[in-house]
This record gives C-alpha cells, structure tokens and sequence, in this order.
DNA sequence: CGCGTAACCGGAGCCAGACTCACCTTATGG
DNA sequence: CCATAAGGTGAGTCTGGCTCCGGTTACGCG
C-alpha cells in the first residue's frame, strides 16, 4: 500500500530538502525543533508532516541511510581482519558514529534502545550486522556463541545514550570491556 | 548555608508526604507527572515546588535513599564473598534494584547517565561503591585494574535506562557480559 | 496547451506537562 | 493572643510537538 506513484518533482525536492536539513539540524546539536528544521528546509510545518509522521520518524529515517551505511562495515571487515577483530573494530566504529553530534547520538538511542515500531528497519538491520560479526567469531571459536546481536545492540545503545561531557572516551572504554566479555581470552592477569 | 531552622511541622510533613507519593508513583510507573505526585499527597503543585527545584529533584530525592541503601551491600558482600563474586552479585543487585518500577528505572538512569548537579550526591556515592569492589578485586588479582567505578556505573546506566519489555532480562545478561569484561579468566572456548 | 489534482503554504490553535507567581492561610514563639 | 514569616494555593505561562483548513501553486498526463 505504499508507493501509490513515484512522488512528484517538488515533493521530493521538498522531502530531500528536509531529511538535509534534518541531519544539519542534529549535528548542529541542541535542539532540532520541527520548526526549526522546517524553516531551514524552506517549507512550512504542514509540509514536514506531510512527508513524516511525527518528529521521531524524520530523524529514523536520516538515521536510517547512515546506519545503511554502517551495516555495510562488517562484511568489508571481515574480509580483511579476524572476527575478533573485526567485532571490536565495529562496536568502535558505532560509537565513532553516534559521537558525529548530539542529536545524533540521541536519535542512535532511540534507533537502539526503544522498541518504537518506526526503528524496525534500523534495529533490525544493525542486529543483523552484529549477528554476521558475532557469528563468524563464534565459528572461529574466538567470540562465545550465547550472545545475539540484539542483546549487544541493547548495551551498545544504552553507552551511546549518554550525553555528558567527554562520554565519548567513556563509551569507547566501555565498548572495549564490552567486547573483552564477548570474546574469549579476555585480558589475563598482570596486564593492568 | 542550609538549615536555617528545622522546617515547621507541617512542612516537614509535607515534604515527606511528597517523597512517598513520588516513590508510589514511581513504582506505579508509566507517567509520575508532577501533578498526580502532588494530588497523591494532598499538596498543590506549588507546594511540589516549594520543597523541590524540579520534578528532576524530587525523583532524585527518592532515588537517593535506595541509593544509600544499596551502597552498604558491597562492605556486607566483600565480607562473604572472593571480591570477583562480590562484584558480579553487586552488578546484578543494580540491575534488580532498577526493574523494580518502570519510573524506578528510569530515574536510576537519570542518577547515572547525566551529570545535572542534582545527582551527584547519589552518583558519587554509586561510584565509590563500585571502586570499593574494582579495588578490592584488582588487589586480588581478579579483576583489571584500569577501570574505575564511574565507568562502570555509566555502563550500567545505560543499560537500566532502556525500558523495552523484556529488558530486564537482556541487562542481565548485558551485567554478565560486562562482568566478564572486568574480570581475568573470563569464559574459556568451548564453553559454549 | 490546458486541466485535474497532488502538494504546498501559512499560521492559528490544540494539547500535554513542567514550572511560576501573586495572593491567601496558618503555625508558632514571644 | 497576635504578628509575622513560613507555608500553601492553583490558575496561568511557556515550550514544543502536532493538527487543521481555506486558499494557492506547480506538475505532468492526455
């Protein structure tokens, strides 16, 4: 039932004009108030609604093409690094990626933490990425193999929730004791 | 500065009144709206406001007596258990002391993943107990060195703020993982 | 090219929920 | 007892998301 026909010109001017202006907003930080968004996008309020169903399903779907993105990683990482390796390497590309700005750390939250049915696609898509890394680390024997890529997500979104200052070394330290728990041959003794 | 005189008597019985509707409400949990706290103790909004700077205050007032409670278990925990135990049994205890109520949760969240100056009080004090329990295993030889309790206590907080159902369950085994990330001589290969 | 219509404009206005303020009420100590 | 400061009150403000609707504009098909 969706996609009835493919969209007139200036509606997808205006519905690109948004999602744009949407991402600026939330690396901009702060706020992000629909108003604001709109005004920057050079549409009235009626408009964004048009194309979105509420505040929270804009910012799903910007969040939507990075985390794309971002579930392209895995298979590209395994190919080149051990699945340890290749785990640790993408639960720190994650909090690179909600460190881009505030709004977007948030919106990762949501994406991660809640079950709104508007972060489906998202939730499932970086379950499924996860999954993949979680897999092949079991498979090799490195990584135990109790542990599905949802739980991890759930950690994952919790750290990035975090808005304080200097969080981000913090869940860049979080994620690596995350990721000692996952594996096996977590640090032994006298490393300190 | 504080503490000009000790409050009139029905001040204080206010103010009390307050704190228990607010913890009732809490546990009830979905909303807590000020205005249903305040109803609850038969005061008027203002009088909320009176004795609490913000709706954030109150919840972190009542917050802050569990917190006490639940920082006395470490000393009690170290007395009876190897420091590692000890540790993982208090991670869990956080854990538990969160799913109590829907509100409960999230304010613990508050108390942990924010840095309003309101919750200091009760993260310091999270915080020590936690060192109080990386110390004593580090000094066993059990548990790493390098991590201290405030990173710990955010990890946590992140985790006990999500509120999707089902989620007690996950942050269980998100603590184990956590856990296992702590300690020397996490879960050998093929323990599966 | 011309018309039917999808899309847009603009903004007044609703609603929820945290918070404030000008004005009463009452406990209390002298 | 009474003066008075501490306390209480609740309608109202403010913010920010969201809705509605009459009128206008720009597409794009035939």
């Amino acid at each position: 039932m969706p996609s009835s026909r493919p969209l007139r010109a200036d509606a997808r001017r205006n519905r690109e004009a948004l999602l744009r202006a949407a991402r600026e907003a939330l690396l901009a930080a702060d706020d992000a108030h629909v108003e604001v968004i709109a005004r920057r996008a050079g549409v009235a309020i009626g408009t964004l609604y048009r194309h979105f169903e509420t505040r929270g399903a804009l910012v799903a779907e910007v969040y939507r093409q990075d985390v794309a993105e971002l579930c392209a990683a895995p298979a590209r990482l395994l190919a080149d690094h051990a699945p340890d390796e290749a785990l640790r390497t993408f639960l720190l590309l994650i909090v690179e990626h909600a460190a881009v700005g505030k709004g977007m750390g948030e919106a990762l939250e949501s994406v991660l933490a809640t079950e709104s049915p508007v972060f489906d696609d998202a939730r499932n898509e970086m379950a499924r990425a996860l999954d993949e890394l979680l897999a092949a680390g079991a498979a090799a024997g490195l990584v135990r193999g109790d542990v599905d890529g949802r739980i991890v997500l759930r950690a994952l979104g919790g750290i990035c929730g975090l808005r304080a200052a200097g969080w981000k070394d913090d869940a860049v330290r979080i994620a690596a004791i995350l990721y000692d728990g996952l594996r096996y041959g977590a640090p032994s003794p006298r490393d300190s």
